[in-house]
DNA sequence: TGATAAATTGAGGCATACCTCAAGTTGACC
DNA sequence: GGTCAACTTGAGGTATGCCTCAATTTATCA
């Protein structure tokens, strides 16, 4: 058996380094700039033309694929991580929301992904499906709890990233309190006031 | 006096004719596509060469400003008034804020308007003027009454209209009722719990 | 009916970004 | 070292959309 899973002829070193070139400036150029930015970029960025590009990766998508990963999967996994650790549902269900919007302020790259913009990308879609997991686990113990809302669902937590993404792509800059102001009082309509619990 | 404020020369008849053609099919362009539709079309749909749409107007902006009026300031004058009518401070606010929501949901034009894009257009920013000046009437009153958060101000409604944006903007179809639960959720959040007042 | 200034036209220049492919280069293996 | 397939290159074609300007047409007024 070979070293991947399709048997695929081996790269020459000149190809695997301009694979590994690509990957380092993709990374570079879609994290501070979004998924979108220009691929003639990344291959300036990496020192090759863009027809190695296109040989390397084919597609936009595939590089997408080989990248966010990278970018994005260890830390989406560390708030997963952390958010498990937190024994009260809603406090959990409420840090791990916060943690990711505030992931999708943090960096471009960030926003492409959480707003499911470029659906072609398998390994995006994988981690976006991670997250429904994780959040819609939160979600059920936060309801089963009674402090969150029975009506709340995961196609409710899809909306708050795409309004999330409209308040960031507006004004990255002064929008920095307008997107937490913006997602307290969500929060706040979201939870059930314990007083009228039962 | 002449006619306008400044004294420009007038136009010839077939000018003011395409300017009038130029006026119309802006309209119907801008409203189904949103204010950034290819202005070639604006004048293929006016049924004159973009060489004229550049004499007429000159900029983007400058076509805004002639448009947008048409477009919008009726259909706000319209919800402010149906504001004004209602006694209660939360629902005229609550009525305020939904109506003008939705006629951001309803067409792409009015969704550029509310996101405030294109700032260059006097027009646009008048109306968004005018809609804060009335909206923060509205908001006062309902603090007043401690039917709405104290905490809420001006900035956080433009937050909620940038917001809506996103959502309607991933996916203006299956989207009819992600902002409008979206919205449900945000308001309640915006609302102080009726048992908890003096 | 000219004469003339005002308007219109549309091809074409500019910029961005995608993607391809014929020609040239280079790694790998004998 | 020679051979050949694998790889790289970058100019150039495609597409979109902005904007301009020399040549042409047309409204207007005497």
């Amino acid at each position: 058996m070979g070293t991947g899973g399709t048997a695929r002829p081996a790269l020459r070193r000149d190809a695997r380094e301009n694979l590994a070139k690509l990957t380092n400036a993709a990374v570079d150029v879609f994290r501070t700039q979004g998924l979108g930015a220009p691929l003639e970029e990344v291959a300036r960025t990496a020192g090759v033309s863009t027809g190695t590009l296109y040989n390397r990766f084919g597609t936009r998508e595939a590089l997408i694929d080989a990248v966010v990963p990278i970018i994005a999967a260890e830390q989406m996994a560390i708030i997963a991580a952390e958010a498990q650790a937190i024994p009260d549902p809603w406090s959990r269900f409420r840090f791990y929301l916060t943690s990711l919007l505030e992931l999708q302020a943090t960096l471009p790259a960030l926003d492409d992904i959480m707003a499911r913009r470029y659906p072609g990308s398998e390994q995006l879609a994988r981690l976006c499906d991670d997250a429904v997991v994780h959040a819609s686990s939160f979600l059920k113990a936060a309801q089963e709890d009674g402090s969150l809302r029975e009506d709340f669902g995961p196609a409710d937590l899809t909306a708050i990233f795409l309004a999330n993404s409209g308040i960031l792509r507006s004004d990255p800059k002064a929008g920095a309190d307008a997107w937490r102001r913006h997602t307290g009082f969500v929060l706040h309509g979201l939870r059930v006031d314990p007083r009228r619990r039962p």
